[in-house]
RNA sequence: CGGGAUGUAGCGCAGCUUGGUCAGCGCGCCUGCUUUGGGAGCAGGAAGCCGGGAGUUCGAAUCUCCCCAUCCCGACCA
C-alpha cells in the first residue's frame, strides 16, 4: 500500500467535539470519520485494526468450539414482543416500520433471534453443548452518546451464546470463555483485568468483566494488592469486610439535638464534633412500589445497584425534594429512621452494630443523638448495601483495597435456566425426558477494543499500535523523493517486506520528511523503516515506535547486486522481537516474485 | 431525559456586547519556483445560504422567537 493512494486524512489539529484519547487521535490520524452522533465511518486503517481483531477473537472462538453465524440485523417486532423486551427496552431499541407499517427494529443484542433458532432446531442431547456465535454491528439509541467508539449508537460486537445440559455443562462452557477472553485480550497486547461483576438486568448468577485499565474508563474497579488473593470485581459488585464494631459504650437516652439548617453529614458532624462513623445517613428512593430508605454509616455510599438487586426492583431513583418532604414532613437532610413510615427499610450491615449514633429527626433543622439499631428503630432488611472503595479492606484476606478505572471490552454470563424457561427451550434427554436448556452469553466490544487499545497505547505525538492489531506494521520512509537512490531502496525495502509477509506502507508522498514523521508518528505504525542518506551505503534506519529504538541496518551489498544476506532476516527480526509477537510470524508467507503493487494487496490481512 | 455550552471555508478559531468596509485569521487544499532528517519559504489561487426557519429593521453572522444539530456533566450497558 502506498500512502499516496490510500485514504489516511490525517488532521494537524484536534476536532473540538473530541474529549478523550482514542476519539482524539483516531480521528486526527485518519482512522474514523462521525456519520451522526455516536455513529462512524471507519477508514481503511480503522477497517484494518478491526478485522485483525475479529481475526483473533475468531480463532478463539472457534479454538473453544463456536460456530460463527450471521444473523439478522433487522429483527421483527414478534420476537420482541414474545419476550416482552419490545416494551422493556424502551427508548434505546432503534424502532423502524416497513412499507407495510409493520414494525421492526435494529437488533440491540441477538438473545431473542438466536434463542428461535435454536428453539426451532435443538431436539436432542445429542445436538449438546451448543456453541453460536457472531459477529456484527449492534444499535443502541444511547441517552448520550460519548467518547467516540467507546459508546456509540452503533457498534461491532461479539456475541456468543453457549447452550448445554446442565450446571456442569455450562461450568464448562463458561471456563472456555473465560479462558478464550483472557487469551483475547492478550494477544490483542491488552492490559487488563477479569473482574467479578454484577450481572444487571441481563440477570444469571454469575458474571465477569473483562476490564482494559485506563483512566478515561467509565466504570470502576476495585481490587486487592495482596497477589495472592487476587481478589477483583466491578465497583457495583465489589464487597468489603464490613466494620462490624461499634463505639465501646453504654446505650445512652436517645435525645434531639437542634442543628439549624445543617444537612449534610459534613456539617452535622463537625457541629456535633463527632466523626462521620457516628452517624447514620439515610437515603430515600422511589421504587415502583413505593419509597425504600438506605441507611448506611455517615461515611459510606449508598451502592444503588445492590440495593435494587435486593429489594428486586429494575428500576429506583433517589426520591425527590417534595417526597421527602411528604414522607419525613421536614426539608432534605433531616430524615432518619426512628418512627419513619415507607415501604421498606433497608439498613447496611454495618449501621446495625453502632451505638449512640446520630440520625435525622424526621422534623426541621434538627437530628437525635444517640440512636441505637434495634432500639429505636427496626430494618426490614438488614443487607451489604454499601459501595466499596479504596480504603475499606479485603472481605477475603484483610488487605486494604484499591481501584483503578477501566473500560469494559468483555462481559460473561452464566444464564442458566432464565431464558430458556421463559421461552420454554428444551431438549430431550437420554431417558426421552423433556429437559430446560442451561444457557450463557458473551459478549466482546470489537469497536470499543479498538478505541480501549488507543487509550492504552499512545503518547504525545500519536497512537502506538501494539504488533498484533497493528493496521500496518511498518511504515518505509523515502527522505527525499527526488533522490532516486532512496526512492529505489525504499521500493525494494517495502516489497521485501511484503515478501516475508510483513505489511508494510510505503509513503512516496512528496512530502518533506518531517510530515511525513510526524504522521507515521500519528497513525502509530510499530515499525518506520527510514530510507535517507544512508541509502547509498545500502543502509537504512529501523526504529520502533514505542521506545523510539533506532538501529542502522544493511539492507543490499555494496554494489545493490544481491539483497544483503541478513536483510529480510533483519527486518522480520526486528519487527516481531517485542509486544504482541502473537501475530507477525503467523502471517501467511507470500510469493516473492509476486509485485507489491496495490492491486496485489489482500483487502484484509488475515493473521493465523 | 434533566443541567451547561457551542454551531462562521476541510480542521481550529475571531467577529456578535455597540446592527452598516464584516465575510476574516491560522492550518490544510490547488498552481508555479525554491527547499528536503521532525508538520518549509516565496508568489499566485479556489473555497463559506455565518446550522435552519420566522420576525424586528432602510439594512441582520450580529437583536428576538421557534426549530435542528453537536459537545460536555448526572441515573443504563459491550
Amino acid at each position: 500500500m502506498r500512502f499516496s493512494e490510500y485514504l489516511v486524512p490525517t488532521l494537524r489539529e484536534v476536532p473540538a467535539e473530541a474529549e478523550i484519547v482514542s476519539h482524539q487521535l483516531l480521528l486526527r490520524a485518519g482512522f474514523i470519520r462521525k456519520a451522526a452522533s455516536g455513529v462512524y465511518t471507519y477508514l481503511p486503517l480503522a477497517f484494518r485494526v478491526l478485522a485483525r481483531i475479529k481475526a483473533i477473537v475468531r480463532e478463539e472462538m472457534d479454538r473453544a468450539g463456536g460456530q460463527e453465524i450471521g444473523l439478522p440485523i433487522i429483527q421483527p417486532a414478534e420476537l420482541w414482543l414474545e419476550s416482552g423486551r419490545w416494551n422493556v427496552y424502551g427508548p434505546e431499541l432503534f424502532r423502524l416500520k416497513d412499507r407495510h407499517g409493520r414494525d421492526f427494529c435494529l437488533g440491540p443484542t441477538h438473545e431473542e433471534i438466536i434463542t428461535e433458532l435454536v428453539k426451532g432446531d435443538l431436539r436432542s442431547y445429542k445436538q449438546l453443548p451448543l456453541l453460536i456465535y457472531q459477529i456484527q454491528n449492534k444499535y443502541r439509541d444511547e441517552r448520550r452518546p460519548r467518547f467516540g467508539l467507546m459508546r456509540g449508537r452503533e457498534f461491532i460486537m461479539k456475541d456468543l451464546y453457549s447452550f448445554d445440559r446442565d450446571e456442569a455443562g455450562l461450568d464448562a462452557s463458561y471456563r472456555k470463555m473465560y479462558d478464550a477472553y483472557t487469551r483475547i485480550f492478550e494477544r490483542c497486547g491488552l492490559e487488563f483485568r477479569p473482574v467479578e461483576a454484577d450481572s444487571g438486568p441481563i440477570g444469571g448468577s454469575v458474571s465477569h468483566e473483562f476490564m482494559v485499565l485506563a483512566d478515561s474508563g467509565e466504570g470502576t474497579v476495585v481490587y486487592c494488592p495482596d497477589a495472592g488473593c487476587g481478589y477483583a470485581a466491578n465497583i457495583e459488585k465489589a464487597i468489603g469486610r464490613p466494620a462490624l464494631s461499634g463505639a465501646d459504650e453504654e446505650l445512652a437516652p436517645r435525645e434531639e439535638v437542634v442543628t439549624p439548617g445543617l444537612k449534610t453529614v459534613d456539617q452535622v458532624t463537625a457541629f456535633l464534633g463527632v466523626g462521620a462513623e457516628r452517624l447514620v445517613k439515610t437515603l430515600l428512593y422511589e421504587a415502583p412500589d413505593g419509597v425504600v430508605a438506605a441507611l448506611v454509616r455517615g461515611d459510606r455510599e449508598v451502592n444503588e445497584i445492590k440495593l435494587q438487586n435486593l429489594i428486586g426492583v429494575d428500576q429506583l431513583e433517589m426520591a425527590d425534594a417534595e417526597i421527602v418532604r411528604r414522607v419525613t414532613r421536614a426539608p432534605v437532610g433531616f430524615t432518619g429512621p426512628v418512627g419513619l413510615d415507607v415501604e421498606t427499610i433497608v439498613a447496611d450491615e454495618e449501621v446495625m452494630v453502632m451505638v449512640n449514633c446520630i440520625t435525622g429527626a424526621n422534623k426541621a433543622d434538627t437530628h437525635y443523638r444517640n440512636v441505637n439499631p434495634g432500639r429505636d428503630f427496626k430494618p426490614d432488611l438488614t443487607a451489604d448495601i454499601r459501595v466499596v472503595d479504596d480504603g475499606q479492606v479485603c472481605a477475603r484476606c484483610g488487605a486494604v483495597l484499591q481501584s483503578r478505572r477501566g473500560i469494559e471490552v468483555g462481559q460473561v454470563f452464566k444464564l442458566g435456566i432464565k431464558y430458556s424457561k421463559s421461552l420454554h427451550l428444551t431438549y430431550l434427554d437420554e431417558q426421552g425426558e423433556e429437559r430446560l436448556v442451561v444457557m450463557g452469553c458473551y459478549g466482546i466490544g470489537v469497536s470499543r477494543t479498538m478505541a480501549a487499545a488507543v487509550e492504552q497505547n499512545y503518547d504525545a505525538d500519536g497512537i502506538i499500535w501494539p504488533v498484533s492489531i497493528a493496521p500496518v506494521k511498518v511504515v518505509v520512509v523515502p527522505v527525499n523523493m527526488k533522490e532516486q537512490t532512496q526512492v529505489e531502496l525504499a521500493e525494494r525495502v517495502y516489497r521485501d517486506l511484503w515478501a516475508a509477509g510483513i505489511d508494510a506502507m510505503l509513503d512516496d508522498r512528496a512530502e518533506r520528511p518531517g510530515v511525513k514523521f510526524k504522521d507515521a508518528d500519528l497513525v502509530g505504525y510499530p515499525v518506520r523503516v527510514t530510507v535517507g542518506k544512508k541509502a547509498v551505503d545500502g543502509e537504512v534506519e529501523v526504529l520502533r515506535r514505542r521506545t523510539r529504538e533506532m538501529q542502522v541496518v544493511p539492507v543490499v551489498g555494496p554494489e545493490w547486486g544481491t539483497p544483503y544476506p541478513s536483510a529480510r532476516t533483519f527486518l522480520t527480526a526486528s519487527t516481531s522481537s517485542f509486544t504482541g509477537t502473537t501475530c507477525i510470524s503467523r502471517v501467511r508467507r507470500r510469493s516473492t516474485s509476486t509485485s507489491p503493487s496495490t492491486a496485489f494487496l489482500p483487502t484484509v490481512t488475515r493473521t493465523g
